[in-house]
DNA sequence: ATGCAAATGATAATCGTTCTTATTTGCATT
DNA sequence: AATGCAAATAAGAACGATTATCATTTGCAT
């Protein structure tokens, strides 16, 4: 299991709720995670938490920036584990298998753009639909 | 009142709650409308229609391709006239209000990178989420 | 004017998410 | 190690946006 220390540096307390979701967005096979599949994949892998603890912990997280927030069509908010760093993301139509990606030349476009118009950016989301060209899509899942 | 013609040529029959969210859509002061905006819109005109007769017609016109649907964060889908064009879009946080843009360049870039990741693009979204800069928002709601 | 498939509107149902509240837990202090 | 208490949890109710149901109405071809 996790080291509490990671909580607590985040100014948050150690709770056993709380290190089993942050250990399932370090151990789990997909990064993006909703809500729904943390609730899931804990009562599948023993661990029961409410779901109602899922989504406060999902928020705390994200507010002491261990977690990052997308807004993926489909309504449902999904979770990644914060990098420190920033990309896009493309959808695989087929499969749903999200891939990652950074353009330094998109990133500066948009400040000219913003800034033209006379913005502050403060965020931006930039997601690419779209189907695998491999013959058979790759990403099953 | 708007022409029936222009449903009709949709492949929609022309009826009367049609006919009076096309011409909101047509008339309005905000070119971006959510259902709750449609359906407030026109009961404060006078018009009554069903809240679920508004999200039916909204739905119907996407399909048609009379109307574009948009995601921005808030979680509620947001509808504007389908010019033909493709545009994206830069939110006020202040005020909400929505600016469009096209940018060719990055339109290019996105091509670049899906193409160099092995996917065919279908459709895509870029929401830029800012501060307008001018000294008092010019922008009020 | 008639008939009927298609559309409407009132309402119930659904979905993701947040709120409420009684109970439990982490943890600092004895 | 036992105590106390603020903070966190779990269960379920409540919520807002959207969709489904279904009895009634309407567009429109005959
Ligand atoms: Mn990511
Ligand atoms: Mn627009
Ligand atoms: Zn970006
Ligand atoms: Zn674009």
């Amino acid at each position: 299991m996790h080291q509490p220390e990671h909580l607590k540096s985040a100014g948050l307390k150690s709770t056993l709720p709380r290190l089993k979701v942050l250990d399932l967005f370090e151990n789990s096979k997909e990064r993006h995670l909703s809500a729904e599949d943390v609730y899931k994949q804990l009562l599948a892998s023993g661990e029961d938490v409410g779901l109602a603890t899922v989504y406060r912990v999902l928020t705390q997280f994200e507010q002491a920036g261990l977690l990052v927030r997308h807004h993926f069509e489909g309504g449902k908010s999904v979770f990644e584990l914060n990098k420190g760093d920033h990309h896009d993301h493309i959808v695989c139509l087929q499969c749903g298998h999200v891939e990652e990606f950074h353009d330094p030349a998109i990133e500066s476009r948009q400040q000219k753009v913003a800034t033209g118009l006379g913005f502050a950016i403060r965020d931006h989301s930039l997601h690419i639909y779209a189907d695998c060209t491999k013959k058979k899509c790759p990403h099953k899942r």
